[in-house]
DNA sequence: TCCTACCTTGTAATGATTACAATATAACAA
DNA sequence: TTGTTATATTGTAATCATTACAAGGTAGGA
């Protein structure tokens, strides 16, 4: 359910925003991660690849694209960070205090909270956030995600 | 539903805590407020009867309050500041990105989406967050609050 | 190919929150 | 009541994620 690339891509380029190298290998990344990354944490990945990318440079782009709605804010995981959401279908996050990591969790309950939401403020309702905090059972056991119960195995606690 | 002065304060005394007059200040304010202060509002409300009063206690107090559970952390609305919880109960939140002020809605479907929770995490799950963004409607007619519709009049738009 | 408005980058500023150390005081016991 | 001590308060300085800024670079249309 998470929105592709190319998605994320278009939304920018149909909001009037130009197509760069940076914000092609960013969106990628974006594209790939269900971690609900940070921007310190998107950077240093594409990084890697474009060795003269500005964090400035990812700020900025997850404004934009926070701005035409293509993802979200979390706000932050016990660390002082803000996490961005590129998965914009309704569900439950669940943030580790531990380790800091947000996975997903798939609820049936969440679209009558969000009809409540809508009844009560119309059309207004910009975007939401719906976490829960909790910590990983062990620290070979993380959190389970139920959408993409791969990235369990990439935790590492302290 | 929100907690009284003296829960607040018992909460504090049963956890070890010494009870001073700056800690009474600030639990009594808390207790008063339905609109999810940030620590500078909070600050600035108690140095009216306690002028020596510094951000720094307001600060530990609020850290030491949330540490007991007997208060929660809302993250910010579209400022950049930490807005604190004082009603534990299960509800939605409503902030709006134009005055950062927040206020309660109640619902129904919130009571199985924690329950969602619970079944995913267990006992683990420390806090939750749920906050929805939205605009007032109007300078004059802000978001309307289920809980204290009169902190509905009190609203000051840019 | 040329233009120009928009983008990227490096650096500096911002501002909420936290760390620190000196002073004051709540709580308990004598 | 008085003394003791661990804890609390205060003022100030430090932190650090995020934002602002200005100079140079580039996407995209003519
Ligand atoms: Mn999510
Ligand atoms: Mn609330
Ligand atoms: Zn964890
Ligand atoms: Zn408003």
């Amino acid at each position: 359910m998470a929105k592709s690339s190319n998605e994320l891509l278009e939304a920018l380029k149909s909001a009037g925003f130009r197509m760069t190298p940076q914000r092609t290998a960013i969106c990628y990344v974006l594209s790939q991660r269900f971690d609900h990354p940070t921007a310190q944490s998107i950077y240093e990945q594409v990084r890697a690849e474009h060795p003269s990318l500005s964090l400035t440079t990812v700020y900025q782009t997850l404004d934009s694209l926070l701005k035409i709605g293509a993802i979200t804010s979390l706000g932050n995981a016990g660390d002082d960070t803000i996490h961005f959401e590129v998965n914009t279908d309704p569900h439950i996050n669940l943030a580790c205090l531990t380790c800091h990591r947000i996975c997903d969790l798939r609820s049936e309950a969440i679209h009558a909270l969000e009809k409540e939401v809508q009844q009560a403020v119309g059309s207004k309702v910009l975007s939401g956030r719906v976490v829960y905090y909790s910590e990983c059972l062990e620290k070979s056991n993380p959190l389970e995600c139920t959408y993409h119960p791969s990235v369990n195995q990439e935790v590492v606690h302290g």
